[in-house]
DNA sequence: GAGAGCCTTAAGATTTTCTTAATAACCAAT
DNA sequence: ATTGGTTATTAAGAAAATCTTAAGGCTCTC
């Protein structure tokens, strides 16, 4: 589908990262670290979705957010602080169609922007197809939607870690995934830690309600010093 | 049933938040931010139904009433805030088919408009079909004309706010809504602030008349970290 | 302006999930 | 076989999200 897709932060880093896992989703990226460039933006290229900053040193969200609604209408996600006061952003994020607090995790801002983009799939350039939100192979159900996880028709209930971690593996099927490139993907920004055994823990469960071993691996398969990877 | 609805407001937060509500239910919206550039509209476009916001700056919402009435005469509805003096909007309101005060709900306002449409349906182009009032499902049945809820036959009484949240559910019956996301759908134009556990206690309140729990749940299920769903 | 119903807020309890840490098992190379 | 480094397992405490309850405030009606 490839949508087009603006973010805005004037915190570099969240930018950046934003834009990691979009185009890891084959999102095409329009990136600013400050409001009047995304306005610039907003008119010259066919967009679909926005992400926002609500607090920005120029142009606060709520303004693009209105130019938005305005003229074009595609779907505006908001991000907030956690820490931010409620005075400070009330009303600076009315209009959004949805909010995201920071940290987040990287899946969890996939799933919503793909939320958003099929909700407005009749109002923009994008057909999305099922194929985006659901991993389907061998037997193994994915499905962002329903957050269900289906093994062999029968379902597994998986934490929200453990479904991001399967999401991962199967999204790189045949690939091997270095634990450090696992956490990453999985846990964002939250910290930076290569001495923590947190991911093996979690794979280990997982394995655990897959009925799988490590020893005898029907899907996730360890890769001696180099990571974890489900086959093709 | 797409019908071709007119917006008036120059509060611009307000008119285009009440264009994505009614472009999520499939409406078709023309909107404008001044009297003036209504009244053009109203000529050249083959609408169903107005809302107007009483107080504009240039022509008022009662002028434009009259000149629907007019010519055209298609349903109206009228849009006051809720501290507007009654002497000012007194007359203005005059002649039209129903009156919202703001703030107000999203399902209330599309509840309202449906309604309307219904109401003249013999005379417009929009044939309303019942789909878009009612929702029923494995023994759930959501009216939005009646407000009514019914359970395996047996009526619950729902307040508006639990209504609304039913309605969202079962609107995205077997995908994740987000308690943002639930939030937004259902309140509106309300700020968001990420400590307030409002929209838990319905939920609760609502599992409460419909028998359910969280513990065992038959209907409204949480998904830890993500959100609440309804099963397809 | 009194009462009823509804909504919001707050605080504490509960449940679920995550991380840590200690120990065991494993692999590959020598 | 031994060794050093890597992965697996387990359990327990910490952290986070949710649930529950109740009180206070608001709004509408009579």
């Amino acid at each position: 589908m490839a949508a087009n897709i603006l973010i805005v932060d004037d915190e570099q880093a969240i930018a950046d990262l934003v834009e990691v896992y979009l185009k890891n989703e084959n999102f095409h990226v329009f990136k600013f670290y400050n409001g009047q460039d995304a306005l610039n933006c907003i008119d010259k290229e066919k967009l679909d979705l926005a992400i926002l900053d609500v607090m920005l040193p120029d142009v606060d969200g709520f303004s693009i957010c209105q130019k938005i609604r305005d003229k074009h209408n595609f779907p505006v996600i908001m991000l907030t602080a956690r820490e931010e006061e409620i005075d400070k952003i009330t009303g600076l994020t009315l209009g959004a169609d949805d909010y995201i607090t920071k940290p987040f995790r990287p899946l969890e801002l996939i799933a919503r922007v793909k939320a958003q983009l099929r909700r407005f799939t009749k109002y923009n350039s994008v057909k999305p197809n099922r194929e985006e939100h659901l991993i389907a192979f061998s037997g193994l159900v994915l499905d962002l939607d329903s957050h269900e996880c289906t093994l062999n028709e029968k379902k597994l209930s998986l934490t929200p870690t453990e479904f991001s971690i399967l999401w991962v593996l199967c999204k790189n099927r045949g690939r091997v995934v270095s634990s450090e490139e696992l956490f990453h993907e999985v846990w964002g920004d939250k910290y930076f830690t290569n001495n923590n055994n947190t991911v093996m823990v979690h794979i280990r469960h997982l394995r655990e309600k897959m009925h799988d071993s490590a020893e005898h691996p029907k899907y996730i398969r360890t890769v001696w010093g180099v990571g974890y990877k489900i086959e093709k």
